[in-house]
RNA sequence: GCCCUUGUAGCUCAGUCGGUAGAGCAUUUCCAUGGUAAGGAAAAGGUCACCGGUCCGAUUCCGGUCAAGGGCUCCA
């Protein structure tokens, strides 16, 4: 059953090109740009007389059908460029490619031809359509796209396929794609009731609900725990700044389209902060630092402001306003390794926690292309030697990633991988070299000399906005028992328990835990469905039971666990001051 | 920002070929006093996203704006 990769490559490839013959059918006039696979299938970017709705993609795959079944041989041909610039003389995408080919020093180029169809294409394809997997293709979606990743030129329109090597394969990955629409992070913000938007506030500009609010406290919180035993200091900064801070920092020139402005009554030009970095260049310069004082380690929970282009926002991973949990080490050279040891260590127990499993990239810089980078080509290798050397050291699993770097220095980005083995872009860690210069920043060495400043720009979650919409989605919003916003629900039997049930929910409140009573009158059946939709942890049930227990001593009773905790906890019997100590719900 | 799709009650959705709208859940009240995933009844709830145009009349048709979704482009 299973098919060779280089097979399934073929056969998107190929249906890639029957996408184009079953639009040439419908739309003789269209002109054909690029038609590739893709991981889950292919697609075809047209220029099109009008714009496909998704009414017009079941006729075009049943075409797509019906020339699948008529067998047809893929063939393949060379020709000379002028030939090709012949044959292709009213397809104008086609015929600049061939252009391209020809000045990068092609003297001739390839078609593959199917029926009356052929095609610039290098291939490969398959021999025969007859190779293609019954059923196992399906066109999903049209969406635009412009003609070569180039949002100055066309924009055309791309029909995407989807396609495995069988009907079944195809079944299971659309499975997937329900299992992870189920886990939305969006769907489940609004389920759970963690955050909501609001048309009169704006796009990209989420606000917090009570039980969202409680993640992001408890977060940071989580974060700065782990900082705190490193060293690091709390600060704070204002969210707007003159713009004289970006000119000097060397933003400006590079990201003030992004920015917001704002101008005061007096005419005076400020902007809300898209960053922290270069506030905090200014809490260290408040004054002279000795050798001896370094490094100093900024830690700082706060709110960016980026105005996005509106089309690029999406739920949390991509807003106007977001948190970042931002920390910036100021320190000597020689004390970067240990720094960023540090900070690995963070990042490895922070991630473990949840299950994640972490790769680290290291984003070096591109050594062909030293003209996008400051400093010299010794420093960045030095520096970027020390960041491999720790990576290896901790035993982390990495890739280096040639011309990630930035501009000012090389990074370790860490993706993690979700419980569906989605990869995500998470905590960085950034080596500096450049901004403390331009800030001038400084510390008095022994011999007394001004010794350069080396940063170090590092964030945990990266931004809490993002890192939650990604652990919503890996912990399909089971948060675990310390995070959960609500941690148990007391449920009272019938309206004779209310205040018992109130009173043991006051109990385990006054320790710290986050509980809600339901008095409400509902059958116990009804509460139970109720708090474990909202996938609560730990459900306790109030009745005649609980009280008799409580007649000579303590009220006892059971708790609930919801299921991926049901092996982790005792359901009991707790009494408050048991469940308290026993089930530790502390960050 | 660009292309396409969508916008009806707090949520999920019907519906009106142009004559100002309906269900389930949630909410409120009442009945029931119920032991581990939906007990029963009633009520209330909508400027049909917003603004403009056509029309005797627009939630419905047309245009614009805003917002959401799928892509493209961008991401310090």
């Amino acid at each position: 059953m299973s098919i060779e990769p280089d097979q399934l490559y073929k056969i998107r490839h190929s249906l890639a090109h029957v996408l184009a013959m079953a639009v040439l059918e419908v739309f003789p006039e269209a002109k054909l740009a690029i038609g590739p696979p893709v991981d889950n299938g292919f697609y075809y970017d047209l220029d099109l007389p009008r714009a496909l709705s998704p009414e017009d993609l079941p006729d075009i795959q049943s075409r797509m059908e019906k020339i699948v079944a008529q067998k047809l041989d893929f063939t393949v041909s060379e020709h000379s460029i002028e030939e090709a610039l012949k044959d292709f003389a009213d397809q104008p995408y086609k015929k600049e490619l061939i252009e391209d080919l020809a000045a990068k020093g092609e003297k001739t180029v390839t078609y593959y031809t199917s029926g009356t169809f052929f095609d610039l294409c290098k291939g490969p394809h398959l021999a025969n359509t007859s190779e293609v997997p019954k059923a196992c293709f399906e066109l999903s979606h049209a969406a635009g796209a412009y003609w070569r990743g180039d949002e100055k030129r066309p924009m055309l329109q791309r029909i995407y396929g989807i396609c495995f090597e069988s009907r079944d394969a195809v079944k299971t990955y659309k499975a997937q794609v329900e299992e992870a629409k189920k886990r939305d992070h969006r769907k489940l913000g609004v389920e759970l009731d963690l955050f909501t938007f609001s048309d009169l506030v704006g796009s990209g500009l989420p606000l917090w609900t009570p039980k969202g609010n409680i993640l992001r406290l408890l977060l940071d919180e989580y974060v700065w725990n782990l900082r705190r035993g490193y060293g690091y200091e709390r600060v704070e900064i204002p969210h707007i700044t003159k713009k004289d801070l970006y000119e000097k920092s060397g933003h400006w020139e590079k990201f003030q389209d992004e920015l917001f402005h704002i101008t005061t009554r007096e005419g005076h030009e400020f902007v809300m902060k898209p960053m922290n970095c270069p506030h905090h260049t200014q809490i260290f310069a408040r004054r002279k630092w000795s050798y001896r004082e370094m490094p100093q380690r900024y830690s700082n929970t706060t709110m960016c402001y980026r105005d996005e282009q509106s089309g690029e926002l999406t739920g949390l991973s991509r807003l106007r306003s977001f948190t970042q949990d931002d920390a910036h080490v100021f320190c000597r050279y020689d004390q970067a390794q240990s720094e960023i040891l540090n900070v690995l260590n963070i990042i490895e127990q922070f991630y473990g926690r949840f299950g994640f499993t972490l790769k680290a990239r290291l984003s070096f810089h591109d050594p062909e292309n030293m003209g996008a980078y400051l400093g010299d080509a010794a420093t960045w290798e030095k520096s970027e030697s020390e960041l491999k050397a720790l990576v290896e050291q901790k035993g982390l699993d990495y890739f280096v990633g040639i011309g990630e770097a930035a501009f000012y220095g090389p990074k370790i980005d860490f993706m993690a991988s979700d419980s569906l083995g989605r990869p995500h872009q998470v905590a960085t860690v950034q080596l500096d070299m450049l901004m403390p210069g331009r800030f001038g920043l400084t510390y008095t060495g022994e011999s007394g000399q001004e010794e350069p400043v080396l940063m170090i720009h590092v964030a945990i979650m990266g931004s809490i906005e993002r890192f939650l919409s990604v652990l919503i989605e890996h912990l399909a919003g089971n948060f675990p028992y310390w995070l959960a916003p609500t941690q148990i629900a007391v449920l009272a039997v019938s309206d004779q328990f209310n205040g018992a049930a109130e009173e043991l929910a006051q109990k385990l409140r006054t320790d710290g835990l986050r509980v809600v009573v339901d008095t409400s009158a509902e059958s116990v059946g009804k509460k139970i469905r109720t708090a474990s939709l909202q996938k609560i942890p730990g459900k306790i049930v109030v009745g005649q039971q609980e009280v008799d227990s409580a007649k000579d001593a303590e009220m006892t009773f059971k708790v609930n666990w919801r299921t991926d905790l049901a092996e982790k906890y005792s359901e009991g019997p707790y009494t408050a001051q048991n469940l308290i100590q026993d089930v530790p719900s502390a960050v």
